[in-house]
DNA sequence: GTGAAAGCGCTAACAC
DNA sequence: GTGTTAGCGCTTTCAC
């Protein structure tokens, strides 16, 4: 079937083995209505016989502007992220649009260098997903991009050529905190993320929540971040500095890994989860899910945010100038780890 | 410092500022040595004053190859990748390559579309990690973009086009089975991972360790897969097809999200780990080291095989046609979830 | 419908 | 050292 050929092949191949012209090639390949059906059988077959594939790279350079969406995902070990990605790819294949990923392993710099390498590709547009990197940079990079479309997803880049996609967080809060007074919870401490993104709205959200459940009093704030150790370290923290009987009734962890922390300290603790302490984390992450964990979270609907997130990018390149900030609408997933309090 | 300009500046717009031709430029970025210091820095503060950033479809198409390595991932949801993944883009750095990544979302015909957007950006070569394309399909892709170099790691593509990079399975299976046997096990059950890469070389270990520590008529294979729910279902049924004396004293899973599966089904049944029942898994994948799982495994040198693919396929691009067959050497991480025998 | 010709931004020979 | 010239593989007018 294939005929040897060392190099890949070309439409200029093509075009001498269907007997045609190579703007004709260009047309089919193209799927434009305006070939004849006789055409487009020949040149069809002649692309099949020589395994022809188009030159992206020529085809951007003629044609000014990519079908490629470039994705900068900052950690690509947070299958969080992984499932974003997932509805980027199921969007722009709707779009036609191919999607290409880089990472900067979570670092500012890394960031930045592989931004440089997405944005030397001249792809329509990118998608920052849950980016460290500071807005000045995002901003001078798009800039000199010929202003690139960027939309981030999961932070918000106070920019006015940046759209962003994230998720309400005051009302995922709201959900936790409501399902755990639901239960008869009224101690319910809220380890933070610290720096991590949205982890600023979550603590808002939930001393919001408590203050609008009556709870006002009861509120407490524990130092953290979002990772298992901080969770680990903080619950070990509670454990020593309160007797049994002050222990709370509920945690209210910022991000799912950090009450998996939570969690771990309260095992070898002895503390029975949900018998005596109830735990919520947040995101929906796939450890959340996994039956050693069983974690009651709020969920963010990666898929669709990063659905959205295509959906918004290619408005943008259909010409609008306004940026917009959409957020997407958290629920609750009750899953073993969370029941009434204790009595 | 930006001049205003709507497209992205070109080497055309660098040269004329600078007050030279394009060739310099050119001479400039691509930082060769014949180039006078003077011309060099009034290039330079050309460059960085209107944002210039090389255009790598044009660089690409006039240099005919690209200095961009693409990696096909089977799973972004699995950080076992990720850390691939990073050892990919640390030597690729250190050899002025660029990585880009796409994802077919485990699935063959997403795979090959993703192998198309990789092979269409004409890359210096393409890695698959942990690939589930059948050999067939890849030589073929890989002839038909001029016998691009590929490197397949995880994974054995038996074809001469195709170079690989995997762990010594035998040995990884040997060091679980020696640290079982040292521990005092004999009755080790190995939870098969199915169709899964390794799988089969980690069964054939499996049995070839337990006959050479003489335990030949001990040794039993229940069916699995390397999935959280096959671990719990596989350990379910083991459960309760033995009476509790004879439930074995250790299990072997495949990989490490099957052997949580096993630890969560230990777990429901109030089976003590490590104190009735010891488990191993296989990978070092980021939940063993959670505090929650703390699971003693066979370790994958993940960043060091990713490195060695990369390396692997410039000697490719270097010149040489014979395939080869790199196997790392795996390391076992002994935490809580393995102990002496019970009495 | 189809073909000819120009040019996208860059590199690589080759002159000077 | 530096400038000139010819493409790389494709799309895109614009004639026919």
């Amino acid at each position: 079937m294939d005929r040897a050929l060392s190099r890949a092949p070309t439409l200029e191949d093509v075009a001498t083995v269907a007997g045609v012209s190579r703007a004709l090639v260009s047309l089919v390949v193209r799927r434009s209505p305006k070939v004849s059906a006789h055409s487009r059988v020949k040149v069809l077959a002649a692309c099949e016989e020589l395994g022809y594939r188009p030159n992206l790279h020529a085809r951007n350079l003629a044609a000014r502007g990519s079908a490629i969406i470039g994705a900068l995902v900052s950690d690509l070990h947070n299958p969080f992220f992984a499932e974003v990605v997932d509805g980027l790819h199921a969007e722009a294949a709707l779009h036609g649009q191919h999607v290409i990923i880089t990472s900067g392993g979570r670092t500012v710099d890394g960031e930045r260098a592989a931004l440089e390498t997405l944005l030397s590709l001249r792809p329509a547009g990118v998608v920052l997903v849950g980016p460290v990197l500071d807005t000045a940079s995002v901003e001078q990079a798009s800039r000199r991009a010929g202003c690139t479309p960027v939309v981030s997803v999961t932070r918000v880049l106070r920019s006015p050529l940046v759209d962003t996609v994230t998720i309400d967080e005051y009302a995922g809060t709201a959900l936790a905190v409501a399902h755990l007074t639901a239960l008869g919870h009224q101690q319910i401490v809220h380890l933070d993320g610290g720096g991590g993104a949205g982890a600023a709205s979550r603590r808002t959200g939930y001393l919001r929540a408590m203050r609008a459940a009556g709870l006002a009093t009861h509120a407490k704030v524990l130092g953290g971040a979002y990772t298992e150790n901080a969770g680990w370290a903080t619950t070990d923290r509670l454990l020593r500095s309160a007797g049994d009987e002050q222990l709370p009734t509920a945690l209210f962890a910022s991000n799912d890994v950090e009450a998996v922390g939570a969690l771990s300290r309260l095992a070898e603790a002895g503390v029975a989860v949900p018998g005596e302490v109830s735990v919520v984390g947040f995101d929906d992450s796939a450890i959340a899910a996994s039956r050693i964990v069983s974690l009651t979270t709020v969920h963010q609907p990666k898929l669709r945010m990063g659905a959205l997130a295509v959906r918004t990018l290619l408005e943008r390149t259909a010409g609008r100038t306004e940026p917009v900030r959409h957020t997407a609408e958290p629920s609750l997933v009750v899953r073993s780890s969370s029941g009434a309090v204790r009595a």
